[in-house]
DNA sequence: GGGAGATCATAAGCATGTCTATGATCGACA
DNA sequence: TGTCGATCATAGACATGCTTATGATCTCCC
């Protein structure tokens, strides 16, 4: 098949995809998704971060994690705490309802990427995990630029 | 920072995400999605296909494509047609409008892609391709298995 | 030929992600 | 001190992806 030079995007996301759904697969049990195991993973991480500071933390724009946060925090599971000086500021912590649930889908995750991983070596995978390190750093700073097509920037 | 093992998932999520949103910052001029690009791609490289192996090639579920293609086709950039021997299958046809805006999408593709890719050799991008492919290859096996939470199936 | 089960397309409902917009509050500067 | 612009959280609207369910049609096998 002749595709287009490499087709990298394609890949990554239907890999990105196919993971995501794997995991749910075995989530949906628990009643969890993806992005509410990377919320509050990050935020056991970070406890008593405000919401900008995390999406940041997660690259995803504030609204993004808002009814993630609403969901958690329905469940018992986030609290949202005002911060003392700052009224716009909700203060983020996790309840001790979540550890629980946070161990269930590490492990989960661990299956998981097991499943990904399968036949990669110890250095594949430490090569794949720096590769995308790269190509996310190189998004994350073009996203911040125009999205001119290419031209009137070379200056 | 010690995070769990290799956040592989994570990282690759966040890589797509990424990437998907530099993409649609640039097509957002032109009305597409990546996702429409993605289907139009494939959809010009097998004209006749029926949905259901669309769907099969895109690794996605049949109802996924439904409304994309609903989009494009009320844009007049696919058709749905009878198929003669079977009336539950549409056959899917670019029409000659598509094409232009097809190039044009490849072009912003291609830009996204390189600027992904900078400061990267020719064979680190071939071996994250190669990488990718067996992931994705992977999880494709792994998903069609039941979700288990990793026993009763070592037989 | 006729019925059972597979397959095709699609609907409903939910979660996530984006954009743009809005109201509250903060901070900095005149 | 008072105003103006930045920042925080969030609403609305849209696109995608999934699971589950449904109606039409086909296929296979008795």
């Amino acid at each position: 098949m002749t595709f287009p030079s490499s087709p990298v995007g394609f890949l990554l996301h239907d890999a990105a995809r196919l993971m995501r759904r794997r995991f749910e697969q075995r989530a949906a049990a628990l009643g969890f998704t993806r992005a509410q195991w990377q919320v509050l993973l990050h935020l056991s991480r970070n406890e008593g971060i405000h919401q900008a500071g995390l999406a940041d933390i997660l690259e995803v724009e504030p609204i993004s994690l808002v009814r993630i946060l609403d969901k958690l925090q329905a469940r018992g599971l986030v609290e949202r705490r005002q911060d003392a000086g700052d009224r716009r500021c909700w203060r983020l912590h996790l309840t001790a309802d979540a550890h629980p649930s946070l161990a269930l889908l590490q492990d989960i995750g661990e299956d998981t990427r097991a499943e990904a991983l399968s036949g990669f070596s110890d250095a594949e995978r430490d090569t794949l995990v720096g590769t995308l390190s790269r190509l996310k750093s190189n998004l994350v700073d073009a996203c911040t630029k125009p999205a001119i097509d290419d031209e009137a920037q070379h200056g």
